[in-house]
DNA sequence: AGTCGAGTTCTTTTT
DNA sequence: GAACTCGACT
């Protein structure tokens, strides 16, 4: 939060507005000049037309977001014309929960998400007129992965066989880089992937029988929810007329690391202009996903009569911090984009510190032993922030926290709704929900004994045939004695039990609220299979529980299936988690637009930050960004730690600090000298 | 032919 | 830990 302001005064001048007029209910007096800096005011009080606001990190950009929308109000537009985009959920949590507050406005009455959010909305509202079925499944990462695997093997069961052909993963990815960068996969394979020139053929092909497998299951993927949005916009012009003059008003926020794609549905959204975007391009930390921060520098041209507003005071950190995060992006080539330094508001207080532990065990008890001294200068651990490049490398830092008992919730790893418990239930609503989503089929059916995904595709492939022959619903069909007969002996009971709770399930599943769909589905098959499948199953039902608490939110299954998709940052917070005191582990790309008291940065060593494969690809600004990113995160204390040994995959390996350590002058931070042991 | 279990290797970042 | 390989078992 920032609280750089003292909270609403009494009125001055005309723009203090007292909606009450406009939204009785609703509106506490918003005092703009007072809650704001010259330079935020100037920027939320432009006129209705293109805004670009360039955002220092800790400067207000939400909070001048957030009012951009409170002052929007004053003049007339209302909520429902409101659009706001952001990147990832945790963004577009926090700002529709501002704008909310700042308001007191529902933040339901706006339209607010992430991009793959809003995509699926409209695609539910207009898709059909693109030949999308309203009822469409969406595929998250790995369900993506799968059905592209699938494809390969159908076209070549020996593809995998030869280790030098790209895994399916890889495959994907360069798919979904060429559709997320509107450029061809010829372009993509020949400039990042020109080792796999010979391949183009081939996963010109994959690609093909990808799209059409999609199709004629039924399902879309991630790139899918902005590919047809933006398709709906350029082949049907009284769809496209419609949501452009739906919308009164778009905000854009990290508008540094829109991709092409995202880029061009914005356009396409504002032909009159009437856009904000916030962005700082020395932020963009997504271009391995297609961010281009292009767009940044080339929005003005795009929209013209662009306002740009730069906001550049920070009032999060101190001035050393700042200092240390100036001379960061000093290190940036030359023509690296729009210059920028951040102004210090606080008052000096300690210099960085930076650490070099002997291994990441000796980090992790370096850490703790710190934390302990924190905690006894009165910080509280929920104050405190771990912050690396990867999942894996906090794994001896986890073990310890483990091992001492110390509360931490971790915001990345294993995600909650990728649990395999929790797919393989969501799988079976799924299917109930889009009986051609065979892929959701194989999962949960793969789960029987004696059935893998050969026999499993045999008997849905004979389900499909005897339900068109005898004209009845699949699931009937599936219970059928001809189908039975080539059921695995040891999977009978099990298969009955399961197409009889699917039944069960389809039939209510227009009836009754998500919640208790989801609820006949535990009680049902699986709920007991479960127990058979894991030792832990106890904790595994909790979870399967919590996630009817989850249900309860939604009052339609498509809205509830789909977030459970598009939420998977969602973390395995278990609601409790958030009220209560906990050291906070996180990557940097999961902190982007958070702040801590103090944080640690782990791991600054070469080849772990900036990673080996970045060094390997020459993406050494985009690290370079992402240090940026995580130094800024820190209020009062940063910590940089190195090990200086890593023993992760293979040989214990010597590694030398970062660079970015390296780089910085000596008077940017002080050395602390570490112990051998901390035993 | 297809499934299963044991053993091995390697970990980016998110919708 | 998970994702993959390989060989044994049905």
């Amino acid at each position: 939060m920032i609280t750089n302001q003292p909270s609403p005064r009494p009125l001055h001048e005309s723009l203090v507005t007292d909606l009450n007029t406009a939204f009785p209910d609703a509106f506490p007096p918003i005092n703009f000049k007072e809650d704001l800096n010259e330079e935020q005011f100037a920027a939320i009080s432009a006129p209705i037309g293109p805004v670009l606001v360039l955002a220092g990190a800790g400067s207000g950009k939400t909070r001048t977001l957030t009012y951009r929308v409170a002052w929007l109000l004053t003049q007339g537009i209302c909520p429902w014309e409101i659009l706001l985009l952001t990147f990832t959920n945790k963004a577009a949590n926090e700002m529709l929960l501002r704008v909310e507050n700042l308001t007191g406005i529902p933040h339901y009455k706006f339209w607010g998400g992430t991009f793959h959010h809003i995509g699926q909305k409209i695609l539910r509202i207009h898709g059909e007129s693109i030949g999308i079925n309203k009822n469409f499944n969406i595929l998250d990462a790995s369900d993506a992965d799968s059905l592209l695997s699938e494809v390969i093997r159908n076209f070549d069961a020996q593809f995998f066989r030869n280790t030098d052909n790209p895994k399916s993963r890889v495959i994907g990815e360069i798919i979904s880089y060429a559709r997320n960068t509107c450029s061809s996969i010829e372009q993509v394979v020949k400039e990042k992937y020109p080792y796999f020139a010979h391949l183009l053929q081939n996963i010109l092909l994959f690609n093909k029988n990808y799209q059409d497998l999609k199709k004629k299951r039924g399902v879309l993927d991630y790139d899918d929810l902005l590919e047809h949005w933006l398709s709906l916009l350029e082949n049907n012009s009284s769809i496209k007329e419609h949501l452009q003059h739906q919308f009164k008003y778009i905000l854009v926020d990290e508008y540094q690391d829109t991709n092409t794609l995202q880029s061009k549905i914005i356009d396409r959204m504002t032909p009159y202009h009437k856009i904000m975007a916030v962005g700082d391009d020395a932020q963009c930390i997504y271009t391995w996903r297609g961010a281009n921060f292009e767009n940044i520098m080339t929005f003005a041209d795009r929209h013209p009569g662009t306002l740009i507003f730069k906001i550049e005071t920070n009032y999060r950190s101190t001035p050393e911090i700042l200092d240390l995060a100036n001379q960061v992006l000093e290190h940036q080539p030359a023509n690296a984009g729009y210059r920028k330094e951040l102004k210090p508001t606080r008052r000096p207080k300690q210099k960085p510190y930076f650490a070099s532990a002997s291994d990441t065990k000796h980090q992790a008890q370096f850490i703790l032993k710190r934390i302990k001294g924190l905690l006894s200068e009165g910080y509280n651990y929920s104050d405190i922030a771990i912050l690396y490049r990867a999942h894996f490398h906090a794994m001896d830092l986890q073990m310890e926290l483990t091992r001492l008992a110390i509360p931490y919730q971790i915001t990345s790893g294993i995600r909650f709704f990728e649990q395999a418990h929790i797919k393989d239930l969501v799988a079976q609503l799924k299917f109930a929900a889009n009986p051609a989503d065979s892929t959701s089929f194989f999962r949960f059916a793969c789960l029987l004994p004696k059935m893998g995904p050969k026999t499993a595709e045999k008997l849905l492939q004979l389900g499909v045939e005897s339900s068109k022959k005898n004209q009845t619903s699949l699931l009937k069909a599936l219970e059928h004695e001809s189908i039975i007969k080539k059921v695995p002996a040891t999977a009978k009971d099990d298969w009955l039990d399961m197409i009889y709770t699917l039944q069960d399930v389809t039939e209510n599943i227009h009836k009754l609220p998500p919640k208790d769909i989801t609820s006949i589905a535990i009680e049902g098959w699986y709920g007991t299979f479960l127990r058979s499948l894991y030792p832990n199953w106890q904790s595994r039902q909790d979870d399967l529980q919590s996630l009817i608490g989850f249900a309860t939110r939604f009052d339609n299954m498509q809205e509830f299936l789909a977030q459970l998709v598009l939420l998977n940052s969602e973390t395995s917070d278990r609601a409790a988690d958030l009220n209560e005191d906990n050291l906070r582990l996180t990557t940097i790309h999961q902190a982007k637009g958070l702040e801590f008291p103090v944080v640690f940065i782990i791991g600054l060593a070469e080849s772990l930050f900036p990673s080996k494969r970045s060094l390997e690809e020459d993406n050494l600004e985009e690290e370079r960004r992402l240090f940026y990113v995580a130094v800024t995160r820190a209020k009062d204390e940063l910590y940089l730690t190195h090990p200086r040994l890593s023993f992760q995959g293979g040989p214990p390996a010597l590694l030398s600090p970062s660079r970015f350590i390296q780089e910085l002058s000596k008077d940017a931070y002080q050395t602390l000298s570490l112990p051998n042991s901390y035993y």
